[in-house]
DNA sequence: AATGAATGAGGATTCATTCAT
DNA sequence: TATGAATGAATCCTCATTCAT
């Protein structure tokens, strides 16, 4: 994955050993920010600690990053990218969908990268301060909604009527239930998280059609 | 300075009108700091704010309170009573016990009580920082649980062979569908609580008695 | 003078000796700004160099002054009010009040002032850059020049039809003049005063009486 | 990426176009800062600032300035250069020489070119921190003076015996008017100016001839 | 019980300039 | 000539807490 996004500062580079060296370092920032966050809290990330970290001074943090925020929203944005890549392997693996096949199968996915990402846990259960962090999650959740909601619907699942409102509180809720799960400790509650998929599941199975419930066979 | 004079007796009072005032005081602090609270967030706080609302010094803070933190405690605290206070009245009215009853009753109580206690609302769901706060907040749901539970199970409104666990995960996932209804409004989002009504209600139901879902008359 | 003013943190105190050494650091801050104002300019005075060289923690300036530009005015007010007891003592031993004898009797004692309290001329006349403190001597400028303007009206000094507006522009000419003969020594060019003295007295005999241009006596 | 292709013969021309290249940038970065000022304030005026309005580097500054002062100096030269034109046509147009008519002209030429300029009103009346700045216009006031003087002189304007200090000073002293007059406007108080000219006028008939106060035609 | 005074520790960010390439 | 990258050195200010009185 390129470390370009829009809230870091990419100096445009001309020779290979600078753009080596450049990404080695905000790589170098983002490693030392999330072992931060793990072994800190949020509060922990501090522009002094992350420099001491990575060995660098303070102000080049700024070279890479536009300021501290940005730092956390590389993490989460890293994490999530990843999130949207194991989900996508995840379903096409499966031969039935079905709400439940869809929601386990989904829910299962995030624990996976929460597991191999225990800094997006902690920011995004933990510590909701960042307001572009949460934009950008909240922004995500609408669309992975809405993704999944048409998958769904294009396989004959949903009830005629029913809009992608249920899917995003659906998301919101699984959101939530992860919250709870992976509160108190880093790797979640395994029996919160499948009393969690089992309610999500109930929830969405009322705006399902018979064959949403019973499982309609991938083409 | 006191317009007594030398030659005045000035009558001894000592005790009574000392815990008067401390009491006043540590109400004068409780009321500045939730002010505070709704006015600038939970980071707003600062025992310099605090001392300042009040009008008293700083260090005087601390004749009260341990720290910061435990003033953020005892505002939580006297709200979870309040809450407690008015889900026991809600529920008194009740005339007949069903699983929607009882969701509906109780889930509406936290809302007027959050509506009533907006300083309850920004600590809790937008500024978990606080371990101390979390800790009480939690142990607090989890008696509340069991007391809901030992009230349907009297009523024969709960299946044979199911724990408390289930009404846990109910309390807990109707916090956060609170915390996504307040998130970003203190009046809280109508149509969200709606929808968090029927998913709670839908996921009890599935380890409900058909009694406990038709309903049951209170003796 | 004591130190209190809005612009400082003055803290009530109890006790004499906290008083006394409350006085003390508050001293040692203006005196050590002052040197600094003096070797390094208004740009020298930062918050760190006056608590190193009033071998305080920064922190510590924080219980007297609301910020660092206070500090600069603190200083400035002190120095003023000494302005304004030179003027006083000075005027008052004229036998003679003319345009003349007014002009330069308050123009020498600006200049008695500056000599004795270097860092004003530095903060006044090459470092305009703070708003409080130029509000601050502006203010006091148009004071002075209501005053004198008086003063030289119960004397009969002044034609009829002449506006307070003369006095202020001469006081603010003449302060500027000053700017002039101190902009590149703090002594201040001997010449420059003369001419500014010379300067200010013929524009303001424009607007003078026959005996303000010749001289009445003090009764 | 340039569109030109390898076997196309580029005309190898160096010379020239890095030449105008280079007056380009030179007169961009101008701008920039002449703009920065205006809208910020002589503190707003940043290398990061210049580089990012005129497009360029950081880095490349330092290939047309010394430093960021060496900026603020070519704004104030070319502007000062802007007045002498200004003056000197405005002169030659008087077919009367007085004391009156050359300080008034000279004066309203000013204002013209102050109100062309508004970055030299900052850089110059509320800025005075850069010394190169100050020593320049200083060093062009005295030659402006003793120009003045000249022409003052050959036309029988001054009495015997009179030096070119009083010309100095004169100028020095519109130069305060000015800053008075634009300190809070950058189009000046207009009554301010008016009394500016009247005051200068005043002072330097005193050192007039008859000729000097009531005029000399032009040959 | 009350509090004035004091402070250590730390916070984020900005800036002008240099230099290897 | 041009510039991407890097950085040393500062900046002001805030905060929770303690302690002598």
């Amino acid at each position: 994955m390129s470390p370009a996004k829009d809230n870091e500062k990419v100096p445009a580079r001309r020779r290979v050993p600078q753009q080596v060296r450049s990404r080695d370092r905000v790589e170098r920032i983002l490693e030392v920010a999330a072992e931060l966050v793990v072994d800190k809290g949020v509060e922990g990330v501090t522009t002094r600690a992350i420099a001491a970290g990575a060995d660098l001074p303070v102000a080049s943090l700024y070279q890479y990053f536009a300021d501290k925020e940005a730092v956390l929203l590389a993490l989460v944005e890293r994490d999530i990218a990843e999130m949207d890549a194991q989900i996508e392997v995840d379903l096409a693996s499966l031969t039935v969908l079905s709400v439940r096949s869809m929601v386990e199968t989904t829910m299962r996915a995030f624990v996976k990268v929460y597991h191999r990402r225990p800094s997006f846990v902690v920011i995004w259960f933990r510590g909701r301060t960042n307001v572009a962090v949460q934009e950008f999650v909240r922004a995500h959740n609408r669309r992975m909604a809405r993704d999944l909601f048409q998958i769904a619907r294009s396989a004959g699942m949903v009830v005629e009527g029913s809009d992608g409102l249920y899917a995003e509180l659906a998301v919101e809720v699984a959101d939530r239930v992860f919250q709870l799960a992976f509160e108190t400790s880093l790797t979640g509650d395994p029996h919160l998280i499948d009393e969690g998929i089992a309610l999500v599941t109930a929830y969405l199975e009322t705006h399902a059609t018979p064959a949403g419930i019973a499982g309609v066979p991938v083409r």
